[in-house]
RNA sequence: CGGUCCGUAGCUCAGCUGGUAGAGCAGCUGACUCUUAAUCAGCGGGUCCAGGGUUCGAGUCCCUGCGGACCGACCA
C-alpha cells in the first residue's frame, strides 16, 4: 500500500511500528501472554480484599491517555470492560534506561493498541480503582486510529453513531460502544436459557439441511443456487419445518433446531435476509399443549435474563408473567371492527376490505384477506403477550383443522409488542389432506401468489408412513433478542447484517500506466493526484500534472526524482 | 417504490442572503509525579460524496447520479 492512501494519522502509526521494531521490540509477538484478572472483577473485589491484588496481569486494548510528565494515568479495555491503569517512570523503568516510558509508552503507543500489563491494584486520591503498572508488553499495534468516545456523568461525547459505519465495522462498534457487547452477550444467553429448557425436557437437538432441492414449510420467496455436480438448482432453507417433521416420522418424541433461515425479500429494520429461528416438534401434543409450554419458556427467558418478568420496550412495559392473554382471529377482528366474518365467502371479505379501506388484489385468496384484515386492524394493538389462536384454513397448509370447525386450523401466533414472536401448530398429519393443502397451494401459485409454497412429494410420502399426533413452534430468535433487549432494529441484534457492498472508486490498474511509459513508483502519485484513469491523464495540462506530481513528491517527502516535463508530456500524448 | 432529511478533517459536527474552509475530540511538539471529557502553550491535518450546470466567483444555488437515515407502501 502507498502511503499517498493512508491519512497523517496512520501514517503515524506505521513510522512508530517501525520504530518498536528498531528497539528491538516485535510489535506482534508469537507468544502467549498469561492473565491473571479482568477488570470488573478487581473493581468489585479489590476493597474487600487488597491482599488478593498485589500481583495481577491484564491485558487489553488501551482506551485512553492522560499523559503528566513522568507519571500517566490510561485506561485499558478487556473482556469486561475498563479499567485504569497508572504508570510512572520510576516504577516501570527503576533502571537508568527510562526508553520503555518515554519512548514505547508516551510516543510510540497509541490509544487502540493492545498491551499487556502486571502491577498491583491500588485506589487513587480520587477513589477510583486502578493497577499501578510495575512492567508493560506491547501485544499488537494498532494502526488505524479509533473513533474518541468519551462519557461524564453518564453522558456520552463524540459517539460513534453513524449506523452504517457501525454495522460495516462492527469490529469498531464493538470497541468504542460498550452496551453493544452487552446486546449481544444477552442475545446468546436468551438461546442458552431456550436451550437449557428444551434439553431439561429430554427433546433432541438436531441440525438439517440448509440446501434443499425444495424450499418448503413457509410461504416466502426462497434464494437459489445450483449444485455443480448434481448439476440442479438448490435452494437456501426458508423454513425447518419439513425436515423437522420427517424426524417425528422417524421416531424421535421432540427435536429442535436453532438455525438460520433465509428469505429472498426486502430488508428493513425488521427484516435481514438471512434470519435466525428456533422450532420445535414434539410428539403426542396439540397447541393448547404448546401454548403453555411457550409461555413457560418465554417467562423463563425472561427471569433468566433480567430476574424479572417485566421488561422495558420502547416506552412500554411488558409483563411476561403467565398466563398470557389468549383470542380466537375471528374474535379479535370482531372485537376491533365490530364485523363478524365467520363463515363468510371471498366476495364477502373483498366487500369487508373496502368497507375498511384495507387494500387487495385478486391473487389473494380467502386465506390472505383475513390476514390483510387482521394485519390492517389487529395486530399492532396486542402490546402485552397474546396469543392469537384458530386461524384461517386457507392461510395455515400444515396446520390441523380445527378439531371444532373444519374452515379453522389448529394454530396460534403469539403476539408482543404488536409484532408476531413465534408462529405454532397442531400439525397436520393427515397425508391425504396435506397432499391436497399442497394442490390448493399450486392453485394460489397459479392465482399469481409468487409466495404459495412448493409440494413436497417426499414429505407427503414421509406422512404417510403414519406421523404421530404433534404440535410445533417457531419463533424468531432476532426478534425475540429485540423484544428482551429493547433495540428497535434488527440490525442492532445481529453482528453483521446484510449491507449493500461497499463501493470502491474505479481506477485503471498499474499496468495500464506502465504502457504508456510512466514509472511504476509515479503511479500511486498519480492516483492521489485524481488521475484514476490513463483517460482521465489524456485530456490533462502536462504542465499541470507535471508540477502537481513535483509538488506531491515534495510533501510527502517521497525522494523519488522528479521527471522533466518533456516526460510528462510525452506520457500524456503516448 | 413514494415522501422528508443528510453526505465537510481519523471521530462528532458548525459553516447565514454565493466572496481565501471552522470548532471540539483524536494526532504532532513541548510543560506537568494521583489524573479521569486531565490541564496549559504551540503546530499540522480537507478530492467539502461524484459528475454536470448557473456565475467574475459554488461547501453554499440548480440538475443528474451514488451512498445513508427517517417515515410510509409492499413484504414475514
Amino acid at each position: 500500500m502507498s502511503l499517498l492512501e493512508l491519512s497523517e494519522q496512520e501514517i503515524i502509526r506505521r513510522e512508530s511500528l517501525n520504530e518498536l521494531k528498531k528497539l528491538g521490540i516485535n510489535p506482534y509477538p508469537p507468544e502467549e501472554y498469561p492473565v491473571s484478572h479482568y477488570s470488573q472483577d478487581i473493581k468489585q473485589e479489590f476493597e474487600k480484599n487488597p491482599d488478593a491484588f498485589q500481583e495481577v496481569s491484564l491485558a487489553g486494548r488501551i482506551m485512553s491517555r492522560r499523559i503528566m510528565g513522568s507519571a500517566s494515568f490510561a485506561e485499558i479495555k478487556d473482556k469486561q470492560g475498563r479499567i485504569q491503569i497508572y504508570l510512572r517512570r520510576d516504577d516501570l523503568c527503576p533502571g537508568d534506561d527510562k526508553t520503555l516510558y518515554n519512548v514505547v509508552f508516551k510516543k510510540l503507543l497509541d490509544i487502540g493498541d493492545i498491551i499487556g500489563i502486571k502491577g498491583f491494584v491500588f485506589k487513587t486520591k480520587m477513589g477510583e480503582i486502578s493497577v499501578h503498572v510495575t512492567s508493560l508488553k506491547v501485544l499488537a499495534k494498532s494502526l488505524r486510529p479509533l473513533p474518541v468516545v468519551k462519557e461524564k456523568d453518564g453522558k456520552v461525547y463524540d459517539a460513534f453513531s453513524d449506523p452504517e459505519q457501525r454495522y460495516r465495522q462492527r469490529y469498531v462498534d464493538l470497541i468504542v460502544n460498550d452496551r453493544v457487547k452487552d446486546t449481544f452477550m444477552k442475545r446468546t444467553r436468551i438461546i442458552n436459557s431456550m436451550r437449557e429448557f428444551f434439553n431439561d425436557k429430554g427433546y433432541l437437538e438436531v441440525e438439517t439441511p440448509i440446501l434443499q432441492p425444495i424450499p418448503g414449510g413457509a410461504a416466502a420467496r426462497p434464494f437459489i443456487t445450483h449444485h455443480n455436480t448434481l448439476d440442479i438448482p438448490l435452494y437456501l432453507r426458508i423454513a425447518n419445518e419439513l425436515y423437522l417433521k420427517r424426524l417425528i416420522v422417524g421416531g424421535f418424541e421432540g427435536v429442535y433446531e436453532f438455525g438460520k433461515d433465509f428469505r429472498n425479500e426486502g430488508m428493513d429494520r425488521s427484516h435481514n435476509p438471512e434470519f435466525t429461528v428456533m422450532e420445535i416438534y414434539v410428539a403426542y401434543k396439540d397447541y393448547e399443549w404448546m401454548m403453555n409450554f411457550t409461555e413457560e419458556m418465554i417467562e423463563k427467558v425472561a427471569l433468566d435474563l433480567h430476574g424479572t418478568t417485566k421488561i422495558e420496550v420502547g416506552d412500554q412495559i411488558i409483563d411476561f408473567k403467565r398466563p398470557f392473554k389468549r383470542i380466537s382471529m375471528l374474535d379479535a377482528i370482531k372485537e376491533h371492527t365490530g364485523i363478524d366474518i365467520s363463515g363468510m365467502d371471498e366476495t364477502q371479505l373483498r366487500k369487508v376490505c373496502d368497507r375498511l379501506n384495507i387494500e387487495h388484489d385478486p391473487s389473494m385468496g380467502k386465506g390472505k384477506l383475513i390476514d390483510e384484515i387482521f394485519g390492517e386492524k389487529c395486530e399492532a394493538s396486542y402490546i402485552q403477550p397474546t396469543f392469537i389462536t384458530d386461524y384461517p384454513v386457507e392461510m395455515s397448509p400444515l396446520c390441523k383443522k380445527h378439531r371444532d370447525n373444519p374452515e379453522l386450523t389448529e394454530r396460534f401466533e403469539l403476539m408482543v409488542n404488536g409484532k408476531e414472536i413465534a408462529n405454532a401448530y397442531s400439525e397436520l398429519n393427515d397425508p391425504i389432506d396435506q397432499l391436497e393443502r399442497f394442490k390448493e397451494q399450486l392453485r394460489l401459485s397459479e392465482k399469481g401468489d409468487d409466495e404459495a409454497m412448493f409440494i413436497d412429494m417426499d414429505f407427503v410420502r414421509a406422512l404417510e408412513y403414519g406421523m404421530p399426533p404433534t404440535s410445533g413452534m417457531g419463533i424468531g430468535i432476532d426478534r425475540l433478542t429485540m423484544l428482551m433487549t429493547n433495540q428497535n432494529t434488527i440490525q442492532e441484534v445481529i453482528f453483521f447484517p446484510q449491507m449493500r457492498p461497499e463501493k470502491k472508486q474505479e481506477r485503471d490498474g498499474e499496468e495500464k500506466f506502465t504502457e504508456l511509459g510512466i514509472p511504476a513508483e509515479w503511479v500511486p502519485v498519480l492516483y492521489k493526484a485524481g488521475y484514476l484513469k490513463t483517460a482521465d491523464l489524456k485530456e490533462a495540462n502536462p504542465n499541470k500534472v507535471h508540477q502537481e506530481l513535483c509538488g506531491l513528491n515534495k510533501k510527502y517527502k517521497l525522494g523519488l526524482k522528479n521527471p522533466q516535463p518533456d516526460e510528462v508530456k510525452a506520457w500524456i500524448s503516448k
